[in-house]
DNA sequence: TTACAATGACCCTTATAGTCCGTTGACTTA
DNA sequence: TAAGTCAACGGACTATAAGGGTCATTGTAA
């Protein structure tokens, strides 16, 4: 499966599991509310340092976001 | 430390286990040997579908490739 | 010494990552 | 009836990722 699709996925995920909006992600990532949209459904191809902005928002950090079956192979 | 930085550790200590030279690894992962150079220096913030092909030149996942000391804060 | 391979550090395009404005539809609560 | 939140989408714009060229440097081997 596509990587930006796979890691949109589990951003929903996460984001879903911390029961906030794109919206909020989006403000506590400083990144834009659009642009959360976009990610989650697999239409961008984000830069490593947006992916950390996301990450930090989502209150993990990399070994966590990718310690998932789909990022396993 | 950089996002960057750390990712451009992680490549090196990752391609120099497998002894190969930058430009081997650029063939591999099909892309440019000086961007290779580049990444490896911390000096470009690259994208996951570059990451992915950094990764699998590498002959191995995400989920290995973030896990490990610097990834997890 | 010479020669070669590997790496690093510039520089310069162009393709696209990322922002910001808006709208729309679905759903919920008053 | 609103009025609110939420997600999806589009268009236009700016910032920058990615590719590729060239030359310099370093190390090693003959």
């Amino acid at each position: 499966m596509d990587i930006k699709v796979k890691i949109g996925q589990r951003i929903r995920e996460l984001r879903k599991s911390l029961g906030i909006s794109q919206e909020a992600l989006a403000y506590q990532a400083e990144v834009d509310r659009t642009y959360v949209t976009d990610v989650e459904n697999g239409r961008r191809n984000v830069s490593v340092e947006i992916l950390e902005k996301l990450i930090v928002g989502l209150e993990i950090n990399f070994t966590e976001f990718f310690n998932s079956k789909e990022f396993k192979k």
